[in-house]
DNA sequence: ATCCACTGACTAAGCGATTAGTCATAGTAT
DNA sequence: ATACTATGACTAATCGCTTAGTCAGTGGAT
């Protein structure tokens, strides 16, 4: 603060009171103190003039309360990119709006998240009243860490469970069945399938969701078709080019995001592979670049405002020490059907 | 908190010692007090043993430093899509990392901002040591609000220099000028403009740059040729059949985001108007959505996360004291040309 | 033996707000 | 006249941390 914000004991003074009036005038009264109306009016007046307002620091040591809730991006790999990410932006973009309505801020922690002993710590600084963790890769101790010191959860795309922290998430499972679905419909069996990082929590999910379903078919596909990328679409091209290469193709690729997708429509325009005709490619989420691609990509569809309101509803239950049944909750992915899937051509079947 | 969190006379009491040494061990000496190594090594122990981590609420009021900045997203219309909007993503995403640098948390106010006597001494609350204002609507008192109450600013897209604050914004009258003069150079000059909100700083700007253009060349243009529609691309779709059952038509329109320059091409799609051989069309920004267009768009391409790094090493040094010339920084607009500008067709000439 | 400097650590005040507890004064009931 | 109850407002402790100021003890210099 350049300019001294005025002090409780301003207005105090300013009124001709005591600072204790003042501050029993100013937020209802819990202490026994009573204020004739003359005073009252006075107190107001003196903090109206001031332009007063209660220092938070010093209001949230008394409560133990801050009014706002933290946030922490999960990592995956070394990507730094939380909120040019869509899917994390339109988290937070939820967690906002509900921290909003109950008068929340929302701090971002921007500190890398190293391990639970170096970093746990860190977040129990009474700087928020609980923390939102968003997809933080399944090999972190981010959960395990926080939840061990008693700091107030909740979880977006996380192994919550197993920490007992409330959790929303989309049912991974149901989506990737949707796509297959959606695929075996038109025709396709072979379909391939190229994932996300493997450390976050969606991938194994979906890896297995994906093989159930081929199980259900009775169909054994090589295991090379399961494809690992990132979520950035780095390494789609690579994985396209080198299943192209192979000795069997599939007639569908299943992306784990849109940005995935993306980059195998990108590499299949540059070898030449028509898609939908010869190639069928799905994606996941719905980005905004899904409805862009060309052709448009097929895609489930999350939810993921919806997510971050959820998410933060959950917190602010919990914070109130409200029971929280269940514990975790799964939202319903939609499937958007677009141009980029079509029945397999017939020297495919 | 649930689980209470170790105090600093926790640690004193685990360690033997008063507070005040164990303050002195754990965050160099300040005071004269002296401390033997022996003593030190319980203390760090003591810390160590029950993950102490200094109450940021405590430190803050003591320092009156919060080694957190603030945010406020400025708002157009009633959207509240800030995060989700890629042009406040890029720049918070910049913010995000030049804080995390230096050790701050990043707070973003959620509650909207009224006006400056009913708003602005809630920012002042010692929740932040500054704030960083994004965009605000020129009709808007926040600048003003805020600086009044001595509250240390930087901003972005805003008319700062009223106010004394640092701002970082892209040359509004570059970028103009480069699109206007790509578009010449293919032999257009029935430009059209669509604008985004009329209360955006930067919408007067690009206006008077556009006119101005215009005169260098002489031209004379329908003064209906600009149109007002909504960052978020609402509007365009409208403005774009308006203009085409006009008498006189465009053989160009430049869009001042690439939100309405997709809503100018859907349009023009349903309306069977070919782009870019009978309308070229240009965006502004070069978000993710540009280059996936139908055509690609040429753009002009903004550092966003460049202005959101900027501008928030210009708030640390404006906390620091650092005299800051000068106080407004203008970032250079590049052109990214693809396919949705070419010559004109010869009947439109 | 006396003085001084240094070592090692403590006590207490204060940051700004909240709140339990105290205390005059005035009015009312007995 | 006495006891009691509102009324109106104040004092002081506390939240967790920092830091200015104080102080006892030890060892070396004079």
């Amino acid at each position: 603060m350049n300019q001294k914000a005025p002090t409780l004991q301003d207005v105090a003074t300013t009124a001709g009171v005591s600072s204790n009036t003042a501050s029993v005038v100013l937020n209802g009264a819990k202490s026994n103190t009573r204020v004739s109306e003359a005073t009252r009016q006075r107190v107001l007046d003196a903090a109206q003039q001031l332009r007063y307002h209660p220092n938070a620091a010093a209001r949230s040591l008394v409560h133990r309360k801050t009014d706002s809730i933290g946030v922490i991006f999960g990592v995956a790999g070394s990507s730094t990119d939380y909120v040019t990410n869509p899917y994390m932006a339109g988290i937070l973009q939820g967690v906002l709006k509900v921290a909003g309505e109950v008068g929340y801020c929302v701090t971002i922690f921007t500190q890398p998240w190293v391990n639970a002993n170096a970093s746990a710590h860190r977040f129990r600084d009474g700087r928020t009243d609980g923390i939102i963790v968003i997809a933080s890769p399944e090999n972190s101790d981010i959960l395990e860490g926080l939840s061990s010191l008693g700091i107030p959860l909740a979880a977006v795309a996380c192994p919550g469970e197993r920490y007992s922290v409330p959790t929303v998430d989309v049912d991974n499972r149901t989506g990737i069945e949707m796509a297959m679905d959606h695929l075996r419909e038109l025709g396709h069996y072979k379909i391939a399938l190229f994932t996300g990082e493997e450390n976050m929590h969606s991938t194994p999910q979906r890896i297995s969701s994906y093989r159930n379903r081929l199980k259900d078919w009775d169909c054994n596909l090589p295991a090379q078709w399961i494809h690992t990328c990132a979520y950035s679409g780095a390494g789609a091209d690579a994985a396209l080019r080198k299943i192209w290469q192979s000795s069997e193709r599939p007639t569908a690729i299943l992306a784990c995001n849109d940005a995935i997708a993306a980059g195998v429509l990108a590499e299949a325009r540059s070898l030449s592979i028509k898609v939908p005709e010869e190639l069928s490619v799905m994606g996941y989420d719905d980005a905004e670049i899904a409805s862009l691609q060309t052709p448009p990509l097929t895609t489930i569809s999350q939810p993921l405002q919806q997510i971050g309101e959820l998410t933060t509803h959950l917190l602010l239950k919990r914070l109130q020490g409200v029971p929280i049944e269940p514990l975790t909750v799964l939202l319903d992915p939609k499937i958007v059907v677009r141009k980029s899937t079509s029945v397999p051509s017939e020297d495919n079947q």
